[in-house]
DNA sequence: AAATAATAAAGGATTTTAACTGTATTTGGT
DNA sequence: ACCAAATACAGTTAAAATCCTTTATTATTT
């Protein structure tokens, strides 16, 4: 049966304090872990990270002076891309969480998390690569469909008739007005009027606007 | 203290046998909820659907005649948005998910999924409003980065000059590609070369061919 | 039944885009 | 110094897109 190894963790946070806190919990909450260094900040863990000091996992704050969480875990997938990271941050701004995910950490947990909830995460992050909680995928559902409300607001949406939409899809490709004609089973010159029309409702002046509206506004999928 | 009203559900799937077979599932998992109908597709739903049989939760399958799940889901959010939608639907491609997920869907099971569970998304939407697995999480934290990482793979990107990167956002516009050519200080004729250029290196046919490129892997942002 | 609105389509003119071939000038490498 | 490449640009045609005005045919409303 295979030795478990112990799980190697760094932390990067300017509070000395809540860092000093922070590893006290994780000793209680997790006995076969190695705090492998401590940074303030970006600039810091590029100096302290080297081939011996590779942890598996690297808990991050997002507010830090000189190199902030996003930079230092941008840099971070492009010169460790094995490390994973866990954000542990007072920050809930939807924006924020959602720019930390794209940039693909692998967890995202309040600092007033419960000590056994940083435990579970951890572990996870260990076990199956990933930890997301409710909260953060509310956060991140609720961004997706953003996009899509904000939408229905935008007045040229609402102006369009059923052709016009069918048009405007066939418009967002390489196909030339007369071969939409064709696929539409009308005159070129009916396409024509379409495009006018949409040019108007949708207030754009060519047909790259109109298919980059069509796009922005979620009317056709890439 | 008040009295609890039984979880009212309905079914939409084109597949009889699976519709009754969920249904004798439910029944075990759950003793106090309420089929009040059961659909064959959208257009089916729309027929059955009245004041007196608003359900609180919609059992829907993706792959549907007539009317597919997409149409139908999108049809209830402007006739009746209240109703919570829980997908369960054989499919698990990606964009499936996400595109489920950016309607406003409350969760999306897989069907070979099992009955505990399924009595556990039922609960979790009318208790939390939403029951999001791991598995669904994860799909849809991995679409957030998909459109970074492909870039890498799709060639057309690294053969770009900076130049030619200028130009393909500036062709993002509605901007002749004289004035593109005035904008970048550049002769007319240059702007065609860099324009044929890129038809290659992207493997596109037009002017709004390569807007959507370059909005589909990310070079533009909307 | 008449007026109105929506849909489909035509003619004609102009601008923009696209495709192809070719030529100086510059730049990096050996 | 010489070669190869990348860069900037020109000429010519053809095709596609854009703009504008007008008309015939259905639906819808009054």
């Amino acid at each position: 049966m295979p030795i478990k190894q112990p799980m190697r963790l760094a932390l990067v946070d300017d509070h000395t304090l809540f860092r000093k806190g922070l590893i006290s919990l994780i000793k209680m909450v997790c006995n076969d872990c190695e705090i492998v260094f401590e940074a303030d900040n970006g600039n810091d863990l590029q100096l302290k990270l080297n081939k011996q000091t590779i942890p598996d996992i690297i808990l991050m704050d997002v507010n830090m002076p000189f190199m902030d969480g996003f930079a230092t875990v941008e840099w971070l997938n492009k010169n460790y891309p094995q490390i994973k990271v866990l954000v542990v941050s007072m920050i809930t701004k939807e924006d924020s969480i959602v720019r930390m995910l794209k940039l693909g950490v692998k967890g995202y947990l309040c600092k007033d998390v419960e000590p056994n909830e940083l435990g579970d995460a951890l572990n996870a992050i260990m076990d199956k690569g990933f930890y997301y909680t409710d909260f953060i995928t509310g956060k991140l559902v609720h961004s997706l469909q953003k996009i899509d409300t904000q939408n229905e607001k935008h007045s040229g949406i609402r102006l369009m008739n059923d052709r016009e939409k069918d048009f405007l899809k066939l418009a967002c490709s390489e196909l030339t007005y007369n071969q939409i004609a064709a696929q539409m089973y009308l005159s070129p010159k009916t396409i024509d009027g379409y495009r006018d029309a949409l040019f108007d409702k949708l207030q754009v002046k060519s047909r790259v606007g109109m298919a980059l509206y069509a796009v922005k506004y979620g009317l056709v999928q890439l």
